[in-house]
DNA sequence: CGGATTTAACTTTTT
DNA sequence: GTTAAATCCG
């Protein structure tokens, strides 16, 4: 029977929630409770026993990747899924908006602007606009605009309640920003939710297309969706209520992005009965892990109350660790690392160092790489915003969409081709005046006034290269194009003309560009008339690195919390789990409390990644900029009962025995015991400790003293502390700095100067 | 007028 | 350590 295959291996409520025929269901699915596996089962279900066309179903996820893992899980399970529409809501929407462009007045091959491409446009509006609003700064516009659109606020409303100057000018640059987009032929990714609303308000036939085409919707990680979602799916199923959701209050952590976690919280009251379910065994991780992310996450107040429990063993306790610094702290995380890989016999594609801010990840990145430990870094500076990147692809969009002028003024002098900003002012100048965009008139540019004939000949030649491109982009591939486009355009002789090792980094990149048009290409198959350029374009703009992460690859895994969600690792460190860091500064300055409750729920998705075995790793100093931020623990931590944990601490406490904890670098004095080895476990309560007059250390706050085993004969310096140098003579320690393995001093010399010296080296005696 | 060199600010998370 | 704006130079 299908029933039978299709509903084995569930539990009772992942089976009631498969096999829910109508009407809108609610379900509550903790961490690793199998949610995934009641979406692709449900749709299976819903196929094969209730017979509805895979065509009639509409399947919203957060991330491509969710999107890919479903659709390739149910493979396996529906034979035959023609017409079913899996994906994220941007791209899913986007597909409807190039179908249905014309309603809207846009062109079908619209650019899709990413954050980048809005701030630039935004800068421009800036410049045309008045003096007074100079003072606007374009990212915090842009972040502006962005919150209004997801809130579904108007200008007029934005205008009409202002608290503030600023918010009433950002009011005035919206519509004029939503009209620059357009005569881009452009939209941003706010615009891929708000405009399908736009559509279906305008044009109520439409809507019923798409509302009698989809006679059920189901909707992943609900908790992320913002309220322009919540109405367009609302739009979507008022009719049928056919509508399952799936999610999970605590792991809702993109409230920054204008996802409410009251449309979760209020589903039930949203739609009229609900079926509720909960999912709340964890096939995932061990008793301990799981207790111990219910000691983080239970102190929320804004939550559903909930459990989740397993009939796996207790395992492990997780381990904090704690550092000195991020080196050290990169140190025994790789350590950590080795030692349970060679121990537990695992791979190193089991392991995941999940971290706050992509900043971290450089100290990480070369411990790893020091190490020889295979790695790979998951997001950080995207693959698709490097500069190099986005200036080719500046170039496809204009070949794709020549009305978008913000791409074309991005690369009309990239590289150099003299033509600079005065010229380009005379030329926007007769765009403007003819009221034509900036393309068409760069045919014309003989005719623009003020300028000389050999600068005009510049532009015209540049407006034939495009042409030919735009031309080859009709009948050739994706990859065709761009790499004429690299050869033509010159990008690729100017590089070389560097000839530096950053230059060569960033040919190394194009050449992986290439390589994605290239495979891009070759699946490419032409459906409703689009180019496959455009197609790639319309791709590219919504895809992300993490998209392309091979799983097989054996490598550790760097990547932010917010990428981890939705992922599961045997090994998972939290690196930087400290006040400021984990939960971020900037939490504290909303006194309603709803970040700081985010900023555990971010920790808490990090915590419940683990499968097997967690560490939770804090450095009470770390590199900052050119200056050193110094923190104690993260008070999530302190959440966590004492019996839960062990500790591992490279930190030394003052009062406690002069031996140092076991520490050193490679080559340096001594070694550390590898993990299982009975490692020094330290704990807070048993060790003497003595608080420092000048920074009073918080209840419970571990203080920590910035020192490390420097041998018998290498004394550790202090700040203010006075010294002799050989050549320079006397002086006073301003500054002292871990690096590397060594200590960075600042002395300022009795004779008036300041000199950095390594400790090492500068061989300085006590006065 | 355009190109090159120097300076400054920057980092929370992302479709 | 990175990129865009500011300043300088030809």
């Amino acid at each position: 029977m299908i029933h039978e295959k299709l509903l084995k291996d569930l539990n009772p409520p992942q089976r009631e929630a498969v096999c829910h025929k109508e009407g809108p269901l609610l379900v509550l699915a903790g961490a690793g409770s199998g949610k995934t596996r009641v979406l692709t089962h449900r749709i299976a279900y819903l196929a094969r026993v209730h017979k509805v066309k895979p065509g009639r179903m509409l399947a919203l996820t957060f991330t491509n990747k969710a999107a890919g893992e479903m659709k390739s899980r149910l493979q396996s399970l529906l034979a035959d899924n023609t017409g079913l529409w899996i994906g994220t809501f941007h791209s899913m929407f986007a597909r409807i908006l190039r179908r249905e462009a014309e309603y809207l007045g846009y062109a079908a091959h619209f650019s899709i602007y990413d954050t980048d491409d809005s701030q630039r446009l935004i800068k421009k509006i800036i410049k045309e606009l008045p003096a007074e609003f100079g003072n606007l700064k374009p990212s915090s516009v842009q972040q502006g605009i962005s919150r209004y659109k997801n809130d579904l606020r108007s200008a007029e409303e934005i205008k009409a309640h202002a608290v503030n100057p600023i918010e009433r000018k950002v009011a005035q640059v919206y519509p004029e920003y939503q009209k620059q987009l357009k005569d881009n032929n452009a939209m941003d990714f706010d615009d891929l939710i708000l405009k399908p609303m736009e559509l279906f308000r305008a044009h109520p036939e439409v809507l019923e297309r798409y509302r009698s085409r989809f006679s059920h919707v189901l909707i992943d990680e609900y908790q992320d969706t913002n309220r322009a979602q919540y109405n367009l799916v609302r739009a979507l199923v008022d009719e049928h209520q056919n509508i399952c959701v799936v999610g999970d209050d605590d792991q809702s952590i993109y409230g920054w992005r204008g996802a409410d976690i009251r449309n979760i919280l209020e589903f039930e009251r949203d739609f009229e009965g609900v079926t509720t379910i909960r999912l709340e065994q964890n096939y995932r991780s061990t008793g301990n892990i799981l207790d111990v992310a219910h000691a983080v996450v239970s102190r929320n107040t804004g939550r559903k109350p909930k459990k989740l429990w397993t009939e796996k063993p207790v395992g492990a306790r997780p381990v904090i660790l704690e550092s000195i610094h991020e080196l050290d702290e990169a140190e025994q995380i790789v350590m950590q690392s080795s030692a349970i890989r060679a121990q537990e016999s695992i791979t190193w594609r089991e392991i995941a160092v999940l971290y706050r801010t992509n900043a971290q990840s450089r100290a990480l990145e070369d411990a790893f790489r020091r190490a020889s430990i295979p790695y790979r870094i998951i997001g950080g500076p995207r693959f698709y915003e490097r500069k190099e990147i986005k200036d080719l692809l500046a170039y496809l969009k204009v070949i794709a969409n020549p009305r978008d002028s913000n791409s074309l003024y991005r690369i009309i002098n990239v590289p150099t081709r003299g033509i600079g900003p005065v010229t380009l002012s005379r030329l926007t100048s007769l765009a403007n005046s003819r009221g034509e965009s900036l393309y068409h008139i760069l045919a014309e540019a003989d005719q623009a006034e003020g300028l000389p004939d050999s600068i005009a000949g510049k532009v015209i030649d540049f407006h034939t290269m495009l042409e030919e491109l735009r031309a080859l982009s009709l009948t050739e591939s994706a990859s065709k194009v761009l790499t004429e486009l690299i050869r033509l355009s010159g990008y690729e002789e100017s590089l070389s003309e560097l000839d530096t090792f950053e230059a060569q980094g960033r040919m190394d990149n194009i050449a992986e560009l290439v390589g994605a048009a290239q495979e891009f290409s070759e699946r490419f198959t032409p459906d409703n008339g689009a180019t496959c350029l455009e197609a790639w374009m319309a791709e590219t703009s919504l895809v992300s690195e993490i998209d392309f992460h091979d799983p097989e690859e054996d490598c550790v895994t760097l990547m932010t919390l917010h990428n981890a969600k939705g992922l599961e690792f045997p090994v998972v460190f939290i690196a930087g789990a400290e006040e400021n860091l984990v939960p971020i500064v900037r939490a504290f300055e909303d006194t309603t409390g709803a970040a700081l409750e985010e900023e555990r729920r971010l920790f808490y998705v990090g915590i419940t990644r683990a499968k097997e075995r967690l560490f939770l790793s804090w450095a009470a100093s770390r590199r900052r900029f050119s200056d050193i931020l110094e923190s104690g623990p993260s008070s999530f931590l302190r959440d966590i009962p004492e019996e839960l944990i062990e500790r591992h601490t490279s930190l030394t406490y003052r009062g406690a025995s002069s031996r140092k904890l076991g520490f050193s670098f490679p080559g340096g004095r001594g070694s550390r015991p590898p993990i299982g080895a009975a490692p020094p476990i330290l704990h807070p309560e048993s060790t003497p400790l003595e608080k420092s007059s000048a920074r009073p250390a918080a209840a419970g706050i571990i203080e920590p003293v910035f020192e490390r085993d420097q041998g018998v004969d290498e004394p550790a310096y202090r700040k203010g502390e006075r010294v002799v140098h050989n050549t320079f003579g006397s002086g006073t320690i301003v500054q002292v700095s871990p690096y590397l393995d060594d200590l960075k001093l600042s002395v300022r010399f009795d004779s008036g100067f300041t000199k950095k010296l390594m400790a090492r080296f500068a061989r300085l005696k006590r006065e």
